[in-house]
RNA sequence: GAUACGUUGGUUCUG
């Protein structure tokens, strides 16, 4: 059993769900890791109908497996749908109410955020680390100080999570005070301080922290490519590519990117034909390039070839349809869509940017959760 | 005995 639960894991990892789930139904005596890793493995593949599923036929439920069926509803954006679980459940423990609480500030609702943290009835470091980190995704960067000092420790993670709020906000210099009064830094600390000098133009303070890396990881690989292509040296930027010893499908992405900006498109197709690695993010990648170049059939086309669409694939096509003044193939699209509440906003942008302000204000009346 | 759930860094559209 154990080992074929591992297998699930990995299967699962690797997208190959098939080949978790017979092995999940070839287990005589399944045991709640058995259950909670086919849970995880549909539902990190997009299948949270099975996911539901399954939960639902779980013999005995613990907390591990309402947990884990409240993390499989938000990585497939059912918040609503998490929340109403989580309300549910018989009892909460620390995870529970941590992996609802990031969830609600991740889409903006920092309120209810902070009603979750507030009822909880004991609070780890974890969990006032991510309230913390609630605040930053609310750019409330003066109520971040105010947070950390009501906590009662702070750790290499509350300090990353400061870091990177000061870092977003434009801030390098005192993101760089904060670096150096660090006590203890790590990988993830030092990819944010490289990220925050190369946004802010200090090419040579970005390639000194990299090279005082302990070990370079695809992020940091990642981050260092885009630093050089954002100071305009694509040379660079091709030839740390070339050089870096750990990628992932991310770094080729952002090195697709790079080429799609640079406006060499043939050469873009080639690289994308090239790539090991390829998921939703590589294929927007390349619709937007042919989209916001005005060639909408080749947009088209890869759009009816696409195997991964998210709602970032139908923003792209819509809006490329809007800029091209070809609001009837956009309206048609839209009505298609899957996930519209995502796209909504982009098709709103599309009318206000024809000019059709009535059609606008029908439209936005029209939409359900606005 | 060994395997599962929460917090911080990187990619694609719009803002």
């Amino acid at each position: 059993v154990f080992l074929s639960n591992i297998s699930i894991q990995m299967f699962g990892r690797c997208g190959s769900i098939s080949h978790a789930y017979q092995i999940f139904c070839r287990i005589v005596t399944k045991d709640c890791f058995s259950w909670v890793m086919m849970l995880q493995a549909f539902a990190t593949n997009g299948h949270l109908h099975e996911a539901e599923h399954l939960f639902f036929k779980i013999p005995q439920t613990n907390l591990v497996v309402w947990n884990a069926m409240i993390a499989a509803y938000i990585t497939n954006n059912a918040l609503l749908k998490a929340q109403s679980l989580y309300e549910s459940m018989p009892e909460w423990n620390l995870i529970s109410s941590t992996t609802i609480l990031t969830a609600l500030a991740c889409s903006g609702d920092l309120e209810k955020a902070k009603v979750v943290f507030d009822s909880m009835e004991e609070r780890d470091l974890i969990a006032w680390n991510a309230m913390l980190a609630a605040y930053t995704h609310s750019d409330n960067i003066d109520e971040l100080t105010a947070i950390s000092q009501q906590m009662p420790e702070l750790d290499i993670v509350s300090w990353n999570t400061i870091l990177s709020a000061y870092a977003r906000s434009g801030d390098s210099h005192t993101t760089e005070q904060i670096f150096h009064r660090m006590t203890e830094v790590d990988l993830v600390s030092c990819t944010t301080m490289l990220k925050s000098y190369a946004e802010s133009g200090q090419i040579g303070q970005a390639q000194h922290v990299f090279d005082g890396l302990p070990h370079r990881d695809a992020t940091s690989w990642t981050v260092m490519i885009e630093a050089y292509s954002a100071a305009g040296s694509l040379t660079e930027a091709v030839d740390l590519f070339n050089k870096a010893n750990s990628k992932d499908i991310v770094t080729w992405n952002a090195m697709l990117s790079i080429y799609a900006q640079s406006g060499h498109l043939e050469q873009s197709k080639h690289f994308f034909d090239s790539m090991p690695l390829q998921d939703a993010a590589t294929w927007n990648t390349l619709l937007a390039a042919y989209s916001q170049r005005g060639h909408l059939i080749y947009a088209q086309e890869l759009f009816h070839k696409m195997p991964f669409a998210d709602s970032i694939t139908w923003s792209v096509m819509i809006h490329g349809y809007a800029m091209n003044g070809q609001m009837a193939e956009a309206k048609s699209l839209f009505s298609t869509s899957l996930i519209r509440f995502q796209v909504a906003r982009v098709m709103l942008g599309a009318y206000a940017s024809n000019g059709l302000l009535d059609e606008a204000k029908g439209f936005f009346d029209s939409m359900p959760e606005r």
